[in-house]
RNA sequence: GGUCCGGUAGCUCAGUUGGAUUAGAGCAACAGCCUUCUAAGCUGUGGGUCAAGGGUUCGAAUCCCUUCCGGAUCACCA
């Protein structure tokens, strides 16, 4: 009991993570590369293809499309072997005649193509990819869906921190993964709706109240000078230490009076004078004892005040904030109703349960014997006032890995309890942080602290980047803000490229590279660009809104309006899988080729004026691409660094 | 023990509902490239029994089965 006591197990976004069991994709992206019309136009041309040689009725999904590796010469390639059995012929013949179909029938877009075994490459004709360039610069918000009046409603919960002590590592990552799960989910279609359930009450605050009391001499932020999250944590560390001190106290006691040493730290955990005098405060509070309550409000608003800064920071935001204290008795009715009509039963102890036994589940408690809820009860409680305030289409809980079976029981039971969207709900479950160590222990401090963790890497970054910015001749208030977005850009895609169901290691000894497949290589890459374009503008180089169908390109530039327009496939990708990961991989894909493209060719230097203005809209697509692709996982791009 | 999730280079991780005789990046190591649009970059070298075994098929890191290892969870805690 101490040990999760102690740990304050309560809230839902510590320190775990893992496994999608609930991830349930609606609607299937296309496959492959191209980008949508290109693409389009090679299935169905496929598709006639076939029809036309073999007499086949192929469906699109057959038709399968992908990016042409780098060491055959194309853009697409059609894999044949789905239709070698109806052709009867050979995978090279089939390839061939597929092709040469393609080449008669659809030249404007397939200018060439090679077979090599049963993959048929299709090289893509430059007024295509032209036309794919001027597609993507004309629309501000490229590869993002508009949600419209008929869009469903989709409430993503995370952040959902105790109010005992402040954020850590583990919520950075829930709230990180949450906040970038919400903007993907809206680029995808979706309304969506940012909520938090705050967990204000329960034993774990009124240790803190009682801490407070017995040792604080009146402290409050403003006399201290600290956060009030901190403050306030600091408060839980004491009880704790206190707490320990009277229990091996106790044992000591209980030994001499001759009892085993298991039983006695068992009843010295529950005979300390501290947590009995703990738990005399929380039933006070149960009880709307006017002075507990004062000091719990008063405390809590110190715990949100440094809560608030903390999200700011992080640049996460919600629309709706609920509240356990406010929730937590909400569930008995639905239980109560359930219970009327027979999905759940009650014991001779008086208690209330639900029998999971034919899903292949336990039975769950879902009311105490002495009427009191439980932690199901009140997600049942706030599932309720959630769909009295929003038309809710789709839930998506974004929670640790180590609540997996909570999750799962909560979709039967609100499935149970007529909420349309409990079956369908998404446990959006993450892995764990791992320190080199193991897991983060706040009892033996190892536990990294949010605020303290930006601030060093805003620090790191500002370090890096002195000297730079000092030749750029940069302010000293600009240098800070450049430093504020490299050092969280680095914290943030480095806790978000990491696929969310896997545990992930940060080693707190070795600082977050800025180097590599990293936020700061994305960012000085879209820096540099802003840099060309700023060049371009003072030598009065127009770049037009539309470009000419003739500029003649490379295949290295046509391999960049590729991954361009890849973003689409991409964010879709995102959306139906729940990936950001997959937006990071992405814009890194993305920038890597831009790198290379950069290092072998000029832009401005380029004497061919056509090619020079090609390769500057070229240029301009990308940052704003890749600058789409970082917003969504809320990494802020500067356009110098 | 039941259930769920993981296992890919020394380390951290990708690998798009199975696809191309050589499974990719980054870090770390080593070697090159700044009088030329920002070197937080680019190029190259070394480094792998994709935990192990079997199966499915034209084709498997990917799907199925078994085993091994690691993690989570199975509370009148949240």
């Amino acid at each position: 009991m101490l040990k999760q006591e102690a740990e304050g197990h309560a809230c839902r976004g510590i320190n775990t993570l893992i496994t999608s069991t609930s991830l349930g994709p609606d609607g299937r992206p296309l496959r492959g590369l191209g980008g949508i019309s290109m693409e389009q136009k090679i299935i169905s041309g496929v598709q006639a293809a076939v029809k036309a040689l073999y007499g086949l009725d192929a469906d699109a999904s057959q038709v399968q499309l992908q990016k042409t590796k780098a060491e055959f010469e194309g853009h697409l390639t059609v894999v044949v072997f789905p239709f070698v059995k109806v052709a009867r012929k050979s995978p090279e013949q089939v390839g061939q005649e597929i092709g040469q179909f393609l080449l008669d029938n659809a030249s404007d877009v397939v200018a060439k193509f090679n077979v090599v075994k049963g993959f048929l490459n299709l090289v893509i004709s430059d007024a295509q990819w032209i036309q794919l360039l001027n597609n993507i610069n004309a629309d501000d918000k490229f590869g993002f869906t508009q949600a419209t009046d008929k869009s469903p409603l989709v409430m993503i919960e995370y952040s959902s921190p105790n109010t005992n002590k402040p954020l850590h590592l583990g919520h950075v990552r829930n709230n990180l993964l949450g906040a970038a799960l919400a903007r993907i989910v809206e680029a995808n279609g979706n309304k969506v709706v940012k909520t938090n359930i705050v967990n204000d009450r329960g034993i774990h605050i009124c240790k803190s109240m009682l801490a407070w009391l017995k040792y604080g001499n009146g402290e409050t932020p403003e006399t201290s000078g600290k956060k009030g999250d901190h403050l306030i944590g600091d408060y839980y560390v004491a009880f704790d230490k206190h707490y320990k001190a009277e229990c091996d106290e106790l044992v000591k006691k209980y030994v001499a009076e001759g009892m085993g040493e298991d039983e006695a730290k068992e009843k010295a955990k529950q005979e300390a004078p501290l947590i009995k005098e703990a738990h005399e405060m929380l039933v006070k509070w149960e009880n709307n004892d006017p002075e507990v309550r004062a000091l719990w409000r008063k405390m809590n608003e110190w715990v949100y005040a440094g809560f608030d800064e903390t999200y700011k920071m992080m640049g996460v935001s919600f629309d709706k904030i609920y509240y356990e204290s406010e929730t937590y008795l909400e569930g008995k009715e639905k239980v109560m109703e359930g219970l009327e009509k027979g999905f759940f039963y009650r014991r001779d102890d008086n208690s209330v349960w639900a029998d999971l036994t034919a899903e292949g589940l336990d039975e769950k408690l879902l009311l105490r014997s002495d009427g009191t809820s439980v932690y199901m009860t009140q997600d049942i409680g706030t599932a309720k006032l959630r769909f009295q305030d929003f038309p809710i289409d789709k839930m998506i809980y974004v929670v640790g890995n180590e609540q997996n079976y909570h999750f799962q029981v909560l979709s039967i039971l609100l499935d149970k309890l007529g909420f349309k969207w409990g079956k369908d709900l998404v446990h959006f479950s993450y892995g764990m942080v791992e320190l080199p160590n193991g897991k983060m222990k706040s009892r033996e401090g190892t536990v990294v602290d949010a605020d303290d963790l930006m601030a060093a890497m805003i620090n790191d970054a500002y370090t890096a980047s002195a000297d730079k910015l000092k030749k750029a001749e940069m302010s000293e208030e600009e240098a800070r803000e450049v430093a504020r977005k490299v050092g969280l850009g680095a914290l943030k895609y480095f806790i978000l490229k990491v696929d969310a169901r896997k545990n992930m290691l940060f080693n707190p000894e070795e600082s977050i590279d800025f180097n590599g497949n990293t936020g700061p290589f994305i960012q000085y890459t879209y820096a540099r660009i802003q840099s060309i374009l700023r060049k371009a503008a003072e030598q009065n180089i127009a770049i037009p809104a539309v470009l000419p169908a003739n500029v003649e390109i490379s295949v290295k530039e046509t391999e960049l309006i590729q991954k361009l327009n890849a973003f689409t496939t991409a964010l879709r990708q995102a959306g139906t899988d729940y990936s950001p990961s997959g937006i990071c991989n992405y814009c890194y894909e993305l920038t890597k080729e831009f790198n290379q493209f950069y290092h072998d060719f000029t832009i401005l230097g380029e004497t061919d004026e056509n090619k020079k203005v090609f390769r500057l809209v070229l240029a301009q697509a990308v940052a704003k691409v890749v600058s789409l692709g970082m917003g969504l996982l809320g990494i802020e791009m500067p356009s110098r660094m």
